[in-house]
This record gives C-alpha cells, sequence and structure tokens, in this order.
DNA sequence: TCGATGCATCGAATATTGTGGATGCATCGA
DNA sequence: TCGATGCATCCACAATATTCGATGCATCGA
C-alpha cells in the first residue's frame, strides 16, 4: 500500500472504468478495487468500521475505539488513516477531537454491501 | 492467513451471526468478513476473479490466467489457491486440468456486489 | 500560562505476504 | 511404456503490514 488520498467508493472511480479487455477487468481497475478491499482485509479495521457505523451519531472518535478493539491508541490512529485512504471513512477534526464517520459517497455496490453487512450482519447467513 | 477451507460466502457464515455487541460486528465475524476481503485486497487476484467471470463458459484453468496477469504459473496457483480458501471460486479437477469458476453460494450482499463489480465495473462509476 | 487530554507521526521489532525456481505427481497421446 | 503437459507444493528471499512505545503538536479548562 503506497499512498494518494485514494478516491474509491465512488466518484473517483468514475475515472477508471477504461475500456475492458476482452470484458475483465483491466489492470487499473483491479488495483483501485483491490486497494479498498485490502483495507476491509483486516478484523480490526472491519470491526472499527462496523464500531463507527454502530455508534451514537454514526461517528467516533479514537478514544471511543481503542477499548472496543483492544488496540492501543496509535495503532488504532494508524488502522484509521488506512480506512480513510481507502476512502471508507471520512475525518473531520472538531477541536480536540477528530471525529470519523463512514464515508457518505458510498452509493455503489460495493458501498451497499458494506451498509447491509455492517447493520444487518445476519443478512449475510 | 492460516488455513480451514473457509466457508464465507454463504453458508458457513450462517454459523456465525452471534450475538451482537451493541450493534457493531463481533470479532469473530469481523474475522470472517476480513478473510474474505483481505483474498479480494490483491489486484491480481481481483484480476483473476475477474478473468474467470469473463471466460468462455465461466470457468478457466491456470494455463489461461499466467499470461493475463503476467505471473508465473506457481504464483497463479498460489493466488488461485487463496481465492478457493476463502470461498470465492470453486476448483474442479477434469483430467489434466483444474477448472475454477465463481463459487456459486454468493447468493449474499458481497456476492451481489462481486457480481456487479465483476460483470460491469462502469456500475461503479 | 500551565497541566491535561486527544491524536498523529516516527521508529523499530516482528509477523505476513507475494513471488518464482525447482521439483514431484497425475494425466494424456503416441 | 515414455515423453510432454498442466498443476500443486516446497523452499527461500524480498517486500509489506501490523503493532506499540516514545514523542510532538493542538486544544481545552483552570
Amino acid at each position: 500500500m503506497t499512498s494518494a488520498p485514494l478516491p474509491l467508493l465512488a466518484s473517483d472511480l468514475a475515472a477508471c472504468c477504461s475500456p475492458l479487455a476482452g470484458g475483465a477487468l483491466d489492470d487499473a481497475t483491479a488495483g483501485r478495487l483491490a486497494r479498498v478491499f485490502h483495507a476491509l482485509g483486516d478484523r480490526h479495521r472491519v470491526r472499527l468500521l462496523s464500531l463507527i457505523a454502530a455508534a451514537d451519531g454514526g461517528e467516533a472518535c479514537v478514544c471511543d475505539l481503542t477499548a472496543p478493539v483492544g488496540l492501543a491508541q496509535p495503532t488504532v490512529s494508524h488502522h484509521m488513516k488506512l480506512l480513510v485512504e481507502a476512502g471508507l471513512v471520512t475525518r473531520q477534526q472538531r477541536g480536540k477531537w477528530a471525529y470519523y464517520r463512514l464515508a457518505p459517497e458510498a452509493a455503489t455496490p460495493l458501498g451497499d454491501m458494506l451498509r447491509v453487512l455492517l447493520a444487518a450482519p445476519a443478512a449475510v447467513c
């Protein structure tokens, strides 16, 4: 994983959708998707995401998250950074606190799925 | 990543859905989801998946995949193993060839999304 | 102005992954 | 029976990720 504020869920993926090679995803598109999936490929990050989704007001600060996931504050901060870079979460600094909430641009298949999974994991069964 | 033929997409996730902690995913469920996402968190694997989806008859053998992704055969074999273990793909040995196809049990939010993404990446825009 | 608090970043140790050459096992056709 | 072919596994190396203590920067309340 490198960097780049990462587009992802919606808007910027628009820049992708280049000519498909025989119906299959081209490498660039695959790479973009993989970056989001990669961000979701850690149980702590999935947990963080769901904690935010379930949080009061749909937002949470790092201090709300460290205890539930059982990780140190710098570690949680690191994971949150990855989620933000993946475009899955937004960060808003309000005074002393940094509030995270699910990215709103998730009006995509991926976003739909996430909302379903995070809101009602029973639907997966 | 450890092992376990991994359940995933549908059926076995049924065993999950344990009592949710305050609306958030419990650790075990998060772990299960993360395992699937992790498998999708590599651009080559996303590519392999889409190549299979787009392949004639919906199935492909390793020999069909090495060239498009530009990886050596052992490497492709390794990635395919991960996809199978994640429950995203099934493997069927027919004579000399091993045929891979998308797992059918993908009648889940995750599966729906994958089908949309792989079939019509334009929908992501 | 000062101490306390919330977070991000840095740095370093450790653990996981991705990768492909070498190899071995089946299967197939001759 | 033999050589060729398709794959998986083994092994080792390089590249990445995860984790957290130490540290620094803001902000807040007194």
